[in-house]
DNA sequence: GCAAAAGTAAACCGATCTGTCTACTCGCCC
DNA sequence: GGGCGAGTAGACAGATCGGTTTACTTTTGC
């Protein structure tokens, strides 16, 4: 990626993450990252383009960012939560709006926009990751619990974005702490076949 | 309301939620609502003052919604699992992208514009309803267990919305029957001070 | 040392954006 | 029956949208 784009991506990313998708313009973009509308476009192709790889390289960032805080758990109890430490740490300074991506669902409304890939595909990762992580615990409610986690985590996120109460993911920290304390010896076959 | 005012804002409310808010222009919803852009004007004043009655009257709609699903609950533990049981039947027909106030709050940036206070505000009522319920439970954890039901609760919009995985707001449920199950007795004293 | 790649500057395109305006019609109520 | 509120039809405004183009300059790799 040439300097230019470079500028012109992270310029795009503060933007369309603070402001919304459809309410910051390439103008504005250009503007912000000191770069032509023309830099822009022999880059990128497209606004539809930029969005793309703002939210796939915000992914990314994420996940490397994530890495080493699972990798420094020793327990399997320890993985799951450093998960919430993660992504406490990584609100403070990243995300103060909640999550891109469910942020940029709200605005795309096709799902064959190349973004909806992106979009989704980054949920089902980490909802991949919760069951690998759950699996480690309690194999036979993996499926489960990393749906439980799962739910606790994009509450937090979406808690915290709005601000709907301080301390959101500290909370849904708690609650997994207790659910892997509690959870894992009480209601073994609840609810997994029901409705 | 006139008739042509509430064609105006049914149209809106409609396009609003399947598109985003910036993506939809006030032509299109005078021409969606067979009225005319001067209609529109005379009755809102602004097309953000559309998207604040918008939102209020979702959130009005919601409320009539729950609560008879509440009130028809003969337990504490029923009456809490009944909001999960009105969001499931709520998101089958109205609410196929998730919650209109997240996904609204992803478009509005500035905490001035008017419609700020509406979002924060179904928040806050939601919150101040989970905790009231949750008092009936657990007096001395009310505020704690407000919150982790409130975070399942949004959670479950959010993986129903984006479609993570299939009947997210049941499995929330669950989640919280299990909860009022084991947490009653269980960890009395966790995380509640601790940061 | 030279050619290709990457960039600037700025005009330009058609479409769409929110919002205003004039002119006219219809129904209702005192 | 006269006035008023609510409506239609549609032109108009200025700004901004995503995107293209021309002409020229800088950087960089072989």
């Amino acid at each position: 990626m040439t300097p230019g784009a470079r500028r012109a991506l992270d310029a795009a990313s503060t933007l369309f993450y603070d402001r919304g998708i459809h309410a910051v313009g390439v103008d504005l973009i250009a503007a912000e990252a000191g770069v032509t509308k023309k830099t822009l476009y022999d880059r990128f192709g497209s606004k539809e383009q930029i969005v793309v790889e703002y939210l796939a390289a915000r992914d990314e960032r994420w996940q490397a960012f994530l890495a080493p805080y699972v990798e420094a758990a020793t327990t399997a109890r320890g993985r799951i939560l450093a998960v919430f430490d993660a992504s406490r740490d990584w609100a403070g300074e990243n995300s103060t709006k909640g999550c891109s991506m469910v942020n940029a669902h709200a605005e795309i409304s096709d799902p064959a926009h190349p973004a909806y890939q992106v979009i989704t595909g980054q949920k089902a990762w980490m909802l991949a990751l919760f069951t690998a992580l759950a699996r480690d615990i309690a194999p036979r409610r993996a499926a489960k619990l990393g749906r439980t986690l799962m739910l606790l985590h994009e509450g937090a996120l979406v808690a915290h974005g709005v601000g709907i109460f301080p301390d959101a993911i500290d909370q849904a920290r708690d609650d997994a702490a207790a659910l892997l304390r509690d959870g894992s010896r009480a209601a073994p076959t609840a609810g997994e076949k029901r409705r």
